[in-house]
DNA sequence: TAATACTACCGCCACA
DNA sequence: ATTGTGGCGGTAGTAT
């Protein structure tokens, strides 16, 4: 069931530090025939780059379509290296946006329904997710999509449920996501869970990517901070509330660093990130003490006291319900997928 | 595990 | 008239 995943899906974190195949983990992107190309590039970005700095072994990259014919994205045109059964050993299936008018080729279902079968975990970005229902893959499942195709998706395929207001859902073995940007949100989402927070966080650096977008939940992920105009007013305030984490942190504490009525804070802060101040803190708190767990040896003990949680069964507690293990269950799974930690 | 004391959150509303 | 603010109080959630 895991195929040569280097970890396993979220909620089963805590379990199978199976014997891991010493095979690179392989990403092959489904190219639909009408596929984006901005999205293809995001697979391409994330997984497809070579990254010999991070010191792990990288992802096996592989772009697979339908045809080997040149496919006209718009301007220019692409041929991928791949057929489908380049998809054949994948431990990852991507697929990027697609025009959801067009029904994808009955191969490339069949190919999708095969890898997922054999073990793949299944991605789709923005429309990708209208190819992951044609195969079946979402009934009865949690999903997301772009906001401007999640009617036509529902109506059309109304097993489905549904997450509109989400970024991106992970499912475990299926994981989809919302608009353009969700698709690096994802990926770099996908990153972490392979190969831990500081591998994602250096590759979200690379890329330029705000750091506050991935918000840590094992099974949805609310949109930490979207997009809209007003965020640059509490940015600051974000960055002061990251920064004081290891503190205890009141509602007017906040507050009165933002100039504002807790009142006021509350509404803006929910106008700007989609959440409340203490779950988001709640999230920060959670991600640091993951950051720890991976990269140190840090008593638990102690790292309650430096993430703001106070007491190691105050961290036990949320840690659980966010990560759905426990922090020892976690660093052990970690370390034995991951190996030693780098050192820096 | 249960009881307690405290805090966060949000609807409501008066007011700028 | 419209929009944003912030105090109040009930409920839900958290800490010990």
């Amino acid at each position: 069931m895991l195929g040569d995943r280097l970890f396993p899906p979220g909620t089963h974190a805590a379990a199978a530090p199976a014997p891991q195949p010493r095979i690179r983990h392989r990403v092959a992107v489904l190219v639909l025939p009408t596929v984006h190309a901005f999205e293809l590039a995001v697979a391409h970005e994330v997984f497809g780059l070579a990254r010999p700095e991070v010191g792990v072994e990288w992802y096996d990259f592989r772009v697979c379509a339908t045809t080997g014919e040149e496919i006209d994205v718009g301007g220019f045109t692409i041929r991928a290296r791949w057929g489908l059964d380049g998809l054949r050993g994948a431990g990852t299936v991507v697929v990027p946006a697609a025009s959801p008018l067009d029904e994808p080729p009955a191969a490339a279902l069949a190919a999708l329904r095969a890898a997922h079968a054999d073990g793949a975990r299944v991605v789709s970005y923005c429309s990708g997710a209208f190819a992951l229902a044609a195969a079946n893959l979402l009934d009865g499942r949690p999903a997301t999509t772009h906001w401007m195709y999640t009617e036509t998706l529902a109506s059309r395929y109304p097993s489905i449920d549904l997450h509109p207001d989400v970024l991106y859902v992970d499912d475990g073995d299926i994981l989809t996501s919302a608009g353009t940007s969700a698709a690096i949100d994802v990926s770099l989402h996908l990153v972490r869970r392979d190969y831990g927070s500081e591998v994602a966080n250096y590759i979200a650096r690379r890329m330029v990517v705000p750091p506050h977008r991935d918000g840590g939940q094992a099974q949805y992920i609310d949109r930490p901070i979207p997009a809209r105009e007003g965020d640059y007013e509490l940015a600051g305030t974000l960055d002061w509330i990251a920064a004081h984490l290891g503190e205890p942190l009141t509602i007017e504490q906040m507050a009165g660093h933002a100039l504002m009525s807790a009142r006021t804070f509350l509404r803006r802060f929910r106008d700007a990130t989609g959440t409340t101040p203490l779950r988001w803190l709640l999230l920060q708190r959670i991600r640091r003490a993951r950051e720890l767990l991976e990269a140190t040896d840090v008593p638990i003990e102690r790292i309650a006291a430096e993430c703001g949680f106070g007491t190691a069964a105050n961290l036990r507690t949320h840690f659980q319900r966010v990560v759905a293990t426990t922090p020892t269950a976690y660093r052990r799974a970690f370390r034995a997928q991951a190996g030693p930690a780098p050192v820096g």
